[in-house]
DNA sequence: AGCACGCCGACT
DNA sequence: GTCGGCGTGCTC
């Protein structure tokens, strides 16, 4: 890393705040004080106090009369060169405030203050005579008498006395407060531990990647089917990554949900890695962030926002499951964690992995193109066999009316029971019904804030929405005829699939996993444990049951719609239905039992049942390719969407109408739109959308830029870019 | 993002 | 006459 120059006092610095600001502000170091780039300063803006980073030379560009100094340095280490060029990069793709991004790059502001040292007490060298003694106070000196010294909680709690009582003690010169250290380092994981054996395909993908680890920056696809063991071969790049003394990140969907992927980790490594994700609490997540800044957490799993820690030395960077759309962040900066990914691995000149069994068209066309290398796993390791996929044709062999089990899955599901393996139902539904309507006079419970129904959540006993979080009780009367008892229940759900399941099979053990009713990650954890501990028959769940997990015992997986993401005109839905089924049919079957699928469908000519009942998933890509090419479409050409928002439609109708007129004429360059987005209305704003198409060889951040530079928003109304779209939310 | 200023309705 | 609603606008 380049010399860090320092600035002295008197000169002008420009400093980045959190701030979704159009750029530094320029501040002056007062006397007594020198900071160099990338340390955090505590600087005055209006009449607060906000902490930025020292970005650089001051802009020259504000009159002098407004400079202020700064007023202080935090001691902590400083936003290394890498974060901070990568979080101007980030800023400069997504067209987000420089300072939007810095904000995800500080986002544990506790972390920054000094380390507060928590206060233990131990008996204090000279007694007060005069003090009093009281049964209370002298266990409390017990306790405290040759042993270091023990935090005010620990001790209250162990002399059974309350908390007054120390604090007492403390006043009354009894005992002495002393500053402890409050997190010791977090233990290392272990390289030199041996590995598990690996056949010999994962042996050689481990040590081609592994020699990659010292090569500067790379990416390489790491493809096999599930099971085939990517996990193991990626662990062999982290161990010599580790032995080269550098960091390394790990990027996971659902971390929260990833307790067998931590077990393994640890019995690889012989420590755990440290975590990153929303469910961490304030402490933990301040610890964390302060060992990733000093280069004690030697290995970090996350979730998207991990990339955003200040690592000063990482050397690899892993993200699993590769294609899954949740490293898509679609609120706030809008960016796509996988992508910016392999930007952060240019930057700091290292290796990326991109693990998957069903890679993204984007990276195979990167492949394609030799930008990125590929590793191939072709088997299931240890010779289990892959799933036999069978579609069942629901215009034929349809279940009756109410009812969701189709005569060949019911069937399946009898065989599998009575031969004592377990099965998994898979419904990407939440809740009893995704819609509810009036049989008096057809109104659908809808949600007031989005164009979206309400869903009815039994377990819950309410009616939900899944887009703006609103809630309501089952109205006991339509509230449009006034009719009683007249609501039916249309379509089914997870919960509703459960109920039939249940009556099905008395005797089964069966449990629901779904987002909403595990209550946290070691509620979740718990469920599979129960899976493997063969306390349970049947797992019925949402697609968090497809993630990641490993049920020996599980042998035959039921999708109950496999047409459910088919439908709308999402770009990629093709594409994302085939990576989600194969990845749940991809749970069976994974020991030496042998596993089965089947599909439920209405349409088993469609491209993406056939690539999955016949293995043919290159024949699927390859259609799915030339049909992006063809309409100009990513990953061949590229998208960004504009979100007009805002509470009143006719004024977002307007400024979306005025943005199509001042659209960009440039050749390769197509702009659609305004349209209805996708939900139309989102927790009570109306929504419009306008896409730009362009060629690949075309600026799309420059011409947003030009293009948007000109536009004029009225209060009220929001625009949102989304570079790259994914959801087409 | 805060936190001001600013301009119009119900209170001491 | 003021307290207070949240709509625009600035912060080096």
């Amino acid at each position: 890393m380049g010399i860090s120059k320092t600035f002295l006092p008197g000169q002008r610095i420009a400093v980045m705040l959190p701030l979704p600001l159009p750029g530094p502000y320029d501040y002056l170091v007062p006397e007594g004080l020198a900071v160099e780039a990338g340390a955090f300063v505590r600087v005055p803006l209006g009449r607060r106090d906000e902490v930025g980073v020292v970005w650089g030379p001051g802009t020259d560009t504000v009159a002098p009369a407004k400079l202020r100094e700064v007023r202080g340095r935090l001691p902590a280490p400083p936003l290394p060169e890498i974060s901070r060029r990568f979080v101007e990069w980030v800023g400069d793709y997504c067209l987000a405030p420089t300072g939007a991004v810095l904000k995800m790059a500080m986002s544990v502001t506790a972390a920054l203050e000094p380390p507060r040292p928590m206060v233990a007490y131990r008996a204090a060298a000279v007694q007060d005579a005069s003090a009093r003694l009281t049964p209370a106070r002298r266990r409390v000196l017990e306790l405290v008498t040759g042993t270091p010294p023990l935090p005010a909680a620990d001790l209250s709690r162990e002399a059974g006395v309350s908390p007054s009582v120390i604090r007492g003690m403390a006043d009354a010169g009894l005992l002495e407060a002393v500053a402890t250290c409050r997190s010791p380092a977090p233990p290392e994981p272990d390289w030199r531990r041996p590995g598990p054996s690996l056949s010999r395909a994962q042996h050689e993908a481990a040590q081609d990647l592994a020699a990659k680890v010292v090569d500067g920056f790379s990416v390489t696809l790491l493809e096999g089917v599930t099971g085939s063991g990517k996990t193991e071969v990626y662990f062999e790049a982290i161990a010599a990554a580790l032995q080269k003394g550098r960091q390394v990140l790990v990027l996971l969907p659902e971390i929260a949900l990833s307790a067998q992927w931590l077990e393994r980790f640890a019995r690889r490594f012989g420590a755990p890695p440290a975590e990153w994700h929303s469910d961490l609490s304030a402490g933990q997540r301040r610890d964390t962030w302060r060992a990733v800044a000093e280069g004690a957490a030697r290995v970090v799993v996350g979730a998207r926002s991990a990339l955003f820690l200040p690592y000063p030395d990482l050397g690899l960077i892993v993200v699993d499951e590769e294609h899954d759309s949740s490293f898509k962040q679609e609120d706030g900066t809008i960016y796509h964690a996988r992508d910016m990914a392999v930007v952060r691995g240019r930057l700091g000149e290292h290796p990326v992995v991109l693990a998957s069994a069903t890679p993204s068209l984007e990276t195979q066309a990167n492949v394609q193109a030799g930008r990125y290398r590929r590793l191939h796993l072709p088997d299931r390791h240890a010779g289990a066999a892959m799933p036999g996929v069978a579609a069942v044709d629901m215009r034929r062999n349809g279940p009756p009316r109410r009812s969701w089990l189709s005569p060949p899955l019911l069937a399946a599901l009898e065989e599998t029971l009575a031969a004592g393996e377990q099965a998994m139902l898979f419904l990407n539904r939440r809740g009893y019904a995704p819609l509810t309507l009036c049989r008096g006079c057809g109104m659908r419970l809808q949600c007031p804030n989005c164009t979206a129904w309400l869903v009815e959540h039994r377990l819950l006993g309410r009616l939900q929405c899944h887009h703006c979080g609103h809630q309501a009780r089952l109205p006991s009367l339509c509230p449009s005829c006034g009719a009683a008892d007249s609501f039916a229940a249309c379509g089914p759900g997870v919960e509703r699939l459960y109920e039939e399941v249940a009556a099905r099979f008395p005797d089964a053990r069966c449990a629901i996993m779904a987002s909403d009713t595990v209550a946290s990650p070691a509620a979740a954890a718990e469920l599979v444990r129960r899976m493997e501990a063969r306390e349970l028959d049947l797992l019925v769940g949402t697609q968090i049951v497809a993630k990641g997990h490993h049920f020996p015992l599980l042998t035959l997986v039921g999708v109950i719609d496999a047409d459910l993401g088919l439908a709308g005109g999402d770009l990629r839905a093709a594409e994302r239905t085939y990576q989600l089924l194969a990845q749940v049919a991809g749970r069976a079957g994974r020991s030496e039992h042998p596993g089965r699928v089947l599909l439920q469908t209405y349409q088993p000519d469609h491209p993406v049942m056939q690539a999955l009942v016949s293995g043919d998933a290159e024949r699927f890509y390859a259609e799915e390719a030339a049909g992006r090419r063809a309409a100009g479409m990513p990953p061949f050409g590229k998208l960004a969407a504009l979100i007009v928002s805002g509470a009143d439609a006719a004024r977002v109708d307007a400024v979306a109408r005025r943005l199509a007129r001042s659209a960009p004429r440039l050749p390769g360059v197509t702009v659609l739109g305004p349209a209805p987005a996708p939900l139309a209305m989102l927790r009570g704003r109306h929504r419009v959308r306008l896409l730009l198409r362009a060629e690949r060889r075309v600026n799309v951040q420059a011409t947003l830029r030009g293009w948007l530079s000109t536009a004029e928003i009225p209060g009220g109304v929001r625009l949102q870019v989304d570079v790259d779209p994914y959801g087409f939310l």
